[in-house]
DNA sequence: CAATCATTCAATTATTCGATTGAATACAGG
DNA sequence: CCTGTATTCAATCGAATAATTGAATGATTG
């Protein structure tokens, strides 16, 4: 008979946690939900998963702890549980980003323009925004931008930004923002924009920080990004 | 041929990483090492494991960045690589004590007395223990406590304590430490001192929270634990 | 209450992971 | 340079995990 000492049984429920987070598709998942709350099949499309695999991936998160459902009518929405669940995905990030060459790799080269550039702080931003002194630029799809976002940001989709120019003051700030730390999205409207002579800078991670930091968001449909 | 985008090689990265800490023996092992550097066959003892096993899983640690490794003679000394890895096993803690419902009822039950007497802060007992106000009591093992210790504190193991209570002011407040937030023994050593009629409380988490912190740890040859 | 839709369950298969064993490498000391 | 010790490597086997498929459940709508 296996007799488990309560340390055993302390590290293997730490352990399901863990095993909860390490697969690229649930990262991704909660990804997705750190923008707010969604029904399996928009995060299945989203994501490029099955439905059928995408609900059993959201149910072992569920089971860690790491995500709640609730029903909706016929919909399932899924969402964080809490920010304890953010905070270790933005730990896991930090830990990857300082160890593993090939995220490092990737945040100097891909994500270009890391340097150069500090980052607005969300206190800053939230200042200067009440005073009227920048424009607050969401490039998440409309979706997201739906499920949430920051007080007074126009939502111009990476995509469409080129061809929607005209909407944005040239003459004042803008603070571009996305998903969080590792979305590329405001990494390449801030490359874009700078070149055609705009001020702009990012906003220090996403969405999804500022507001586990607990400031406003608007919302008139729905969400954001995560790591580190 | 399967083309990876950035993302992708991006959750992959972090999901190696997270498969890292989602073992029950890694985690111990990440335990361990927290209190201090060790050698392979020094965990593998400690831990139950075979010397072969221990080494492999170390390496694991060490592809994810978590521990470090350097050669001292014929020795390969195993360490925590950083902070960040810390806060990693301590941010799995947190999650893990909200969602799981076995992590809960350990706190709750095994781990008794959780309730009733607030821990003590490192700031408190660093600045009453620098005033000569308190005892400050070890209960782990003697060599965790030789890879280091709290300035000034006293060593006696867990299960030596009932032998040496001569060695322990009756009049001075006591103040028990030992791995870390999971770790039982101070919890032990504070219910075994009240018994007896001492002013007791646990300091709160442990040694490797101190020691991160950045407060001062006397050694005169090595170590402490960690999660939460 | 039947029809429909969103989600979940169950069974299958391919892949990956963990532990064991025995051999190989690296270093220290004579 | 040889021996003993510490650690790692390589190969193996059994167990666990992930994705797929198709069927089952639960809730809304007519």
């Amino acid at each position: 008979m296996t007799s488990e000492t309560p340390k055993q049984v302390l590290l293997s429920a730490l352990a399901e946690v863990a095993k909860a987070i390490a697969h690229p598709h649930r990262l991704e998942l909660l990804e997705q939900l750190a923008q707010g709350e969604r029904g399996v099949e928009a995060v299945a499309e989203r994501t490029g998963l099955s439905v059928a695999n995408a609900s059993q991936h959201l149910q072992q998160l569920r089971r860690a702890g790491l995500v709640s459902a609730r029903r909706d009518g016929k919909f399932v929405r899924y969402r964080l549980a809490d920010d304890a669940a953010l905070d270790l995905l933005r730990t896991l990030g930090t830990v990857a980003e300082r160890n593993v060459a090939a995220v490092d790799r990737l945040i100097r080269g891909y994500f270009s323009e890391r340097d150069g550039h500090e980052p607005v702080t969300r206190e800053e931003l939230l200042e200067r925004s009440r005073l009227g002194l920048v424009t607050v630029l969401d490039v998440r799809p409309p979706d997201e931008y739906a499920l949430g976002h920051l007080p007074g940001a126009i939502n111009i989709p990476l995509l469409e930004l080129e061809s929607r120019l005209a909407e944005i003051d040239p003459a004042q700030e803008i603070v571009a923002y996305c998903r969080g730390p590792y979305c590329v999205l405001s990494y390449e409207a801030v490359a874009a924009l700078r070149a055609r002579g705009f001020s702009v800078r990012r906003l220090e991670d996403g969405l999804p920080e500022w507001r586990a930091a607990g400031l406003p968001v608007e919302t008139w449909a729905s969400g954001q990004s995560v790591f580190r």
